[in-house]
DNA sequence: ATGTCC
């Protein structure tokens, strides 16, 4: 679907939808603007998609607070875009699952190294991804090498990343240093099905396919020295390692389920919508919380994955460079969230109040002096990862006060411009592969088909996306990372 | 993203 409504330039960066747009059936009753952050460049390809009309369609959630955001790496999803972001008052307003996706806590961790490129020849990087990629379960219906009890999924899935660090699976510090330390509180396992935890029990520890990765990257430019040094940068070469996974198939089951439950709800509650994979419920009533608690042990089963990982991870480095991790310093960064939900407090028209709101494709991005963000990182704001696609470059970010206008939200990625039935069409995965070795790349991907599906051409440009956020002020450029190896899932 | 429909 092409878009035919109005899109108003605001400056440079900023795009608006006005709320006298009636929707491509005329029926629509926006009750609040919606803001796309994006420049004149990329206004072509995001028009030439259904992304604008379901942002004006998020827009009409009741209890909808201020107004609808789409990031500059906004594509079409289930129901609201991927890129978007609504807050709903946290007492009258609503929950929405297509307003989290499916991969419920979606997110990325990076790693820091004290190794420079120099530590590592070519053969070095190709041996440490190919024992990462041997170590950690990789591509489509991967299950992990360690089985779970029921009441180790349990701890998962009320603990988050305490859990595996509590078994020796990481240091007691890796906690400080993830959004939330890992853990949403609210989780209730009772509010899970047994579906669920059984596609969850084999999978803690894997990493998924599509988009999903294991990289090993460089810093190839620094732009601020010193948030950079406060984040553990120190110079150009440093090799650090970037994990980009989600919750699998238990947070697809978990809004699966939910979500049966939610359309239900939009009828009992008498909920107009333009699109029924709207389905939300309000955030009070016993739908909304128990979606609420089921997200929560979504979240939390991420969390724990991506410990695993990190630790896996460490260890690879170990095996490989005959060192300990320790001795590299293979502490963790930050690990952001990209596709959740969460009752924060934000400043509307001067005043303090309680939202919740929903990230899907969207990244935190607090500023200085926020009580959530690291002690060590505070005087700086908090780190925020962007991964780019397979074999370009990714960014490490900083929160800014500035995005309290999106209630501290920036983009999360690259962004697809053409869908993975295309990409399979247009590439061979070999060709893929190959091209990517040529400019110094090692892939290991867990199949070819994955390689062509996720062919950097088919993503829009990071580099765009970074600079129009960057230029918004809702994050600032920190560091750049170029990849030199990678494991596709 | 996802045992791409139990």
């Amino acid at each position: 679907m092409t878009w035919n409504g109005p899109l108003i330039k605001i400056d440079n960066f900023r795009y608006e939808i006005p709320s006298s747009y009636k929707g491509k059936d005329n029926n629509l009753k926006m009750k609040t603007s919606a803001v796309i952050y994006a420049n004149e460049n990329m206004i072509p390809s995001i028009k030439n998609d259904d992304a604008p009309e379901q942002t004006a369609n998020s827009t009409t959630l009741p209890g909808i607070v201020g107004k609808a955001f789409a990031m500059p790496d906004i594509h079409w999803g289930y129901g609201f875009p991927i890129g978007g972001v609504v807050a709903t008052d946290g007492e009258e307003g609503v929950i929405s699952p297509g307003g989290v996706g499916f991969d419920i806590n979606c997110g990325v961790r990076l790693v820091r190294t004290n190794l420079h490129t120099e530590d590592l020849s070519k053969g070095k990087i190709q041996e440490l991804i190919d024992e990462m990629f041997r170590n950690v379960p990789s591509g489509l219906g991967s299950k992990a090498k360690i089985r779970l009890s029921k009441q180790e999924l349990n701890d998962v899935l009320t603990q988050g990343a305490r859990s595996p660090v509590e078994n020796g699976y990481g240091w007691n510090e890796d906690v400080d240093f993830l959004e939330e330390n890992g853990c949403l509180e609210d989780a209730d396992i009772s509010m899970v099905s047994e579906k669920a935890k059984q596609r969850g029990m084999s999978q803690v520890g894997s990493l998924g396919a599509g988009n999903h990765f294991l990289e090993i990257q460089k810093v190839t430019k620094i732009f601020d020295t010193e948030a950079a040094k406060v984040f553990g940068v120190k110079d150009e070469g440093q090799i650090m390692v970037m994990i980009h996974t989600g919750s699998r198939g238990f947070g697809h089951q978990v809004c699966t389920d939910h979500l049966r439950v939610l359309e239900q709800a939009v009828k009992k509650y008498n909920i107009w919508l333009p699109d029924r994979q709207l389905a939300c419920a309000p955030i009070n009533s016993k739908e909304g919380e128990s979606y609420l608690k089921a997200m929560a042990c979504a979240a939390n089963f991420a969390w724990a994955n991506r410990q695993l990982i990190v630790h896996w991870v460490r260890e690879s480095f170990e095996k490989v460079l005959n060192n300990s991790a320790e001795n590299m310093d293979m502490g963790i960064v930050y690990d952001v969230c990209h596709n959740i939900a969460k009752l924060e407090e934000h400043n509307i028209d001067g005043k303090k109040r309680k939202v919740y709101v929903h990230r899907k494709g969207a990244t935190r991005s607090f500023g200085p002096d926020s009580p959530e963000v690291p002690l060590k990182y505070r005087s700086i704001g908090q780190p925020v990862l962007i991964p780019g696609d397979m074999g370009t470059e990714s960014y490490l970010l900083r929160g800014t006060r500035e995005a309290e206008e999106t209630f501290g939200s920036t983009c999360h990625g690259a962004g697809r411009v053409m869908s993975r039935h295309r990409a399979l069409k247009k590439w061979r995965g070999e060709a893929v592969v190959e091209e990517l070795k040529s400019r110094g790349i090692y892939v290991h991907p867990a199949s070819l088909k994955v390689a062509a599906e996720e062919a950097p051409n088919a993503y829009k440009d990071i580099r765009t996306v970074i600079e129009v956020t960057h230029g918004a002020g809702i994050s600032k450029k920190v560091v750049r990372f170029a990849p030199l190896g990678v494991v596709k899932g």
